[in-house]
DNA sequence: CATATCACG
DNA sequence: ACGTACGTGATATGC
């Protein structure tokens, strides 16, 4: 007789996680939620004797369920790091084990769980279910028993029909009713609110069935007869969401899930990485030899912490530095110009180095030191572009950075969460033996916190090694998806540019901003006695809740938008109040100019350095979706420009040397001319070949006059119109901008698209292809990947299709001035001039040039800039420059 | 720690 | 019919 053993994966790490108290091992790694499934699968083996054993898992974030209703597991919280992390070496484990495990990409393990029960029931078969969620009871039958993990995950509790039918009064099939009523909030399953599982038997034993309660709501009385007819869909709905999937297109057969047993070598294997020495010795694994033979596994890594005094360790590094492939630094601290380094761990197949940054700095590590600044010693690191400003700002110089693995994984995923983007989240990626993750190690906020040397020495050897597995997996990926120029010959030199720029730093005239603020000062608080005044009341301006009280409860204003928590009060809304009350015009300066005090008077002026009076901003090369750099720490591309007062700001922005100048070069519509180019649009190409003001041209197309015709207030919704287009056009998005009616936007949008048929194609096209591919790619093979684009769920489609047609023109625009930079560092190294490039912009580059190279950097700045690559069209840079950068316009 | 707002391209 | 313009980061408020 066969006896098969299926066990929900997810739900039993999830208990044991929860159950075991805290384990690592020596790198650090949560171990705890793999020991208690450990246990669990021994006990189940010696006490069972299964001939088939499977354990299910989910797959994916999105299943059938989330179709009908998106909240389905909304409230649940996000895994713990510590939990996830372990994963992957419960699945390893399992293979050591010879037990088979199924996941199928929109199916959770129950359902998965489900169909082989109903095909237990249909063969014959003897099934025991194991898992620690209640709603498998709906499976029991003849055949198949339900055990529920109690306490811990040992010890169970066993159902048939029989006992469910003792202990509820139901047949297996009413759980799904039970629930239909009393909901479950850790699946944020609604039920009827005010049903427990007391009121919900009551009336099941009365009514049979969901359908039944309802049918009979009517006999119900007070209160919960209210509640039931109010919430009779969600009901319905709890139900369905409550029903395991018992039809599930299974790939693999119940042939795969024959149990033969373990392997000892292999286990004991498996064992010893974990660290599980108990489990070794109660299983008597101790003396089974190890198979050496295949790569070398985490918990193997020779660890050698090297220091001054201890000459072996010395020779030993030494002897490694030629064969290490790969470097982490491990970095404590946001912003890499005020950051701690702790520790450098370099990694050879056979051997892991760590140095503490002290160490490093001592006359015996001399030669690690000449190693580091060594362009010919080539680096495989991660995030080295952090680790070389906070590397120098210590005083260690490091190059012959060849690879870097944030970076490759960036470019093969541009959305890539943060926690994906690091090596823990990468290793499970790519399959690699698991790693600790810096937040289930360090902590993170408040509780940040470094553990001690020989465990934090531990966990950074794991890194450096994990980072050598990882860059032989990218550098396939990156050469099938085409993007290996892209890596090599811009992104990876542009890190180092970028990371030179930083270091230089702008210097910023505190006393100029310090001016600003005096002024700021007293007018904002003016304006807040005007406002006190014309309100009746004191409050604070600054809170959107208390102005959203005073504004539309106090003085009765019209409501024109809702947030999620209250009124909306955002500029928008409070132009459109202006005509109603005196008040607007003065909140809206106090907007303004509360901000410019707190975001760039205070908030800059924090970030001068006392010593130099330079500020240094971090260029994060590994966050925009579409290939464009940010900045942080503080943000200099958000400095204020549109209006006066703000732009003001840009007088503090002066030269580092005196008599030196502010240049600053940008491009001209580059992103209307990428258009142009990637469209081949007619009109568009040869707008920008007779170098016309665009906007104009536009005007004079969507409304049929000459271009001598278009007035001031054409031009300026012909130039929403090119914005919109941009920005992967909807009616809606440019009537809102424009304030005009949807329909009278849906007829620009239609003569536009009349004049410039090329355009339309592309749009159409471009989205075609996203649907085809699964992506979208930019002039230089850059990808961005776009899942949601066979959304069922329109507005997640209709915003995929928007990052279908806006990607590969803001990211081709970003591509180009990309490359523009790293040429422009070679020419100003190539030409020995002392001019130095500071700031990136999007589309704007600003330089310090002295006097006597103005008239070079003149011309050069926007002849490198416009050959930075050859389009269909004309690139066109303008060039400015002044005494600070205000005067660079 | 999330939300609303606003600065830039 | 659906309901949003694309991409970022910093700040203050309030739970």
């Amino acid at each position: 007789m066969e006896k098969w053993i299926l066990i929900d994966g997810n739900s039993i790490a999830n208990r044991a996680f929860y159950a075991m108290p805290p384990l690592t091992n020596a790198s650090g790694l949560h171990t705890n939620a793999v020991y208690g499934f450990t246990t669990m699968l021994l006990k189940l083996l010696e006490e069972e004797k299964p001939t088939h054993m499977l354990v299910a898992f989910d797959a994916g974030k999105v299943t059938f369920r989330h179709e009908g209703y998106g909240d389905y597991k909304g409230g649940r919280q996000k895994t713990p790091s510590e939990l996830s992390e372990q994963f992957p070496l419960i699945k390893e484990l399992l293979t050591s084990f010879g037990i088979s495990q199924f996941e199928l990409s929109g199916y959770e393990a129950d359902d998965i769980i489900g169909t082989l029960t109903r095909m237990a029931d249909e063969q014959g078969a003897e099934a025991l279910v194991v898992s620690g969620d209640k709603d498998m009871l709906q499976l029991a039958s003849d055949k198949v028993t339900v055990a529920i993990t109690r306490k811990g995950v040992s010890e169970v509790e066993r159902y048939s029909p029989a006992e469910i039918q003792e202990k509820y009064g139901l047949v297996p099939l009413q759980i799904i009713d039970l629930k239909g009523l009393m909901g479950d909030t850790s699946d944020n399953i609604p039920g009827i609110p005010g049903v427990g599982e007391k009121t919900a038997l009551k009336m099941l034993h009365e009514y049979g069935s969901v359908e039944q309660v309802l049918e009979h709501s009517g006999d119900l009385k007070g209160k919960m007869k209210e509640k039931v007819e109010q919430h009779k869909d969600d009901a319905i709905m709890s139900k369905k969401l409550a029903t395991i999937f018992r039809e599930v297109p299974l790939e693999q057969g119940v042939e795969e899930m024959k149990y033969n047993g373990y392997e000892k070598p292999v286990l004991a294997e498996a064992f010893r990485k974990l660290e599980f020495k108990s489990l070794m010795e109660r299983l008597d694994l101790t003396g089974e030899a190890v198979g050496a033979e295949g790569a070398v596994q985490a918990a193997d890594l020779v660890v050698v912490t090297v220091t001054a005094g201890d000459d072996d360790a010395l020779a030993s590094l030494s002897c490694a530095l030629p064969k290490v492939e790969s470097i982490y630094c491990e970095v404590i601290g946001e912003n890499p110009h005020q950051s701690e380094t702790v520790a450098i761990a370099v990694a050879s197949p056979d051997a892991i180095h760590v140095i503490s940054l002290d160490e490093a700095k001592t006359d015996a590590l001399g030669f690690f030191r000449d190693w580091l600044a060594s362009t010919d010693a080539a680096k495989t690191g991660f995030d080295m572009h952090r680790v070389e400003l906070s590397l120098a700002w210590h005083g260690l110089p490091i190059n012959g950075i060849v690879f870097d693995v944030q970076l490759a994984a960036y470019l093969l995923d541009p959305t890539s969460t943060e926690s994906a983007q690091t090596i823990s989240g990468l290793c499970g990626k790519y399959g690699l033996p698991s790693v600790a993750s810096d937040e289930s190690v360090f902590g993170k906020g408040a509780k940040f916190k470094l553990p001690e040397t020989e465990g934090l020495h531990a966990f950074i050897a794991a890194k450096a090694d994990a980072v050598r597995r990882l860059a032989d997996k990218q550098r396939t990926e990156l050469e099938r998806s085409g993007m290996y120029k892209l890596y090599y010959d811009l992104e990876q030199p542009l890190s180092r540019v970028l990371a030179g720029m930083e270091l230089q730093g702008i210097r910023a005239d505190a006393s100029v901003i310090e001016q600003l603020g005096a002024e700021l000062e007293g007018r904002v608080l003016e304006l807040k006695g005007k406002i006190y005044e014309l309100a009746g009341m004191e409050f604070n301006i600054g809170s959107p809740k208390q102005l959203g009280e005073v504004l539309f409860e106090k003085l009765g204003l019209p409501v024109k938008k809702k947030t999620k928590t209250g009124y909306s009060t955002d500029a928008d809304v409070l132009e459109e109040l202006a005509p109603y009350h005196d008040i607007i015009p003065s909140i809206l300066m106090y907007r303004q100019l509360s901000k410019l005090q707190s975001t760039y008077v205070e908030g800059l002026l924090k970030e001068i350095r006392p010593n130099t009076g330079h500020i240094h901003t971090f260029y994060r090369q590994t966050i925009a979706a579409t290939g464009r750099l940010s900045s942080q720490f503080p943000n200099l591309q958000n400095i204020p420009i549109r209006l006066e007062e703000g732009r003001q700001i840009r007088k503090a922005f002066v030269p580092s040397e005196p008599g030196w100048y502010m240049l600053a070069a940008d491009y001209s519509q580059i992103e209307l001319r990428v258009l142009a180019h990637i469209s081949g649009d007619h009109g568009l190409k040869e707008a920008f070949l007779h170098d016309m003001d665009i906007h104009t041209k536009t005007a004079s197309d969507v409304f049929g006059v000459r271009p001598e015709d278009v007035d001031s207030n054409m031009r300026r919704q012909a130039k929403a119109v090119n914005f919109g287009i941009v920005y992967g056009i909807s009616d809606f998005g440019l009537s809102n901008n424009l304030g005009i009616t949807r329909k009278e936007a849906a007829q620009f949008i239609e003569q536009y698209f009349v004049a410039f048929q090329g355009v339309r194609k592309y749009m159409d096209d471009i989205v075609m292809q996203a649907r085809r591919d699964g992506y979208v790619t930019t002039l230089l093979e850059r990808r961005r990947y776009l899942p949601e684009i066979k959304a069922s769920n329109f507005n997640l489609r209709s915003f995929a299709e928007r990052t279908a047609m806006n990607t590969p023109i803001q990211g081709t625009a970003a591509d180009i001035i990309k490359l523009a930079m790293v040429k422009m560092d070679q020419e100003l190294r190539t030409r020995e001039l002392k001019s130095r490039m500071l700031l990136q912009v999007h589309d704007e580059l600003v330089f310090e040039v002295p006097e006597d190279e103005l008239e070079i950097m003149k011309k050069l700045v926007p002849d490198v800039m416009e050959s930075a690559i050859e389009l269909d069209v004309p690139l066109k840079a303008d060039v400015s420059y002044g005494h600070s950068w205000y005067e660079a316009k």
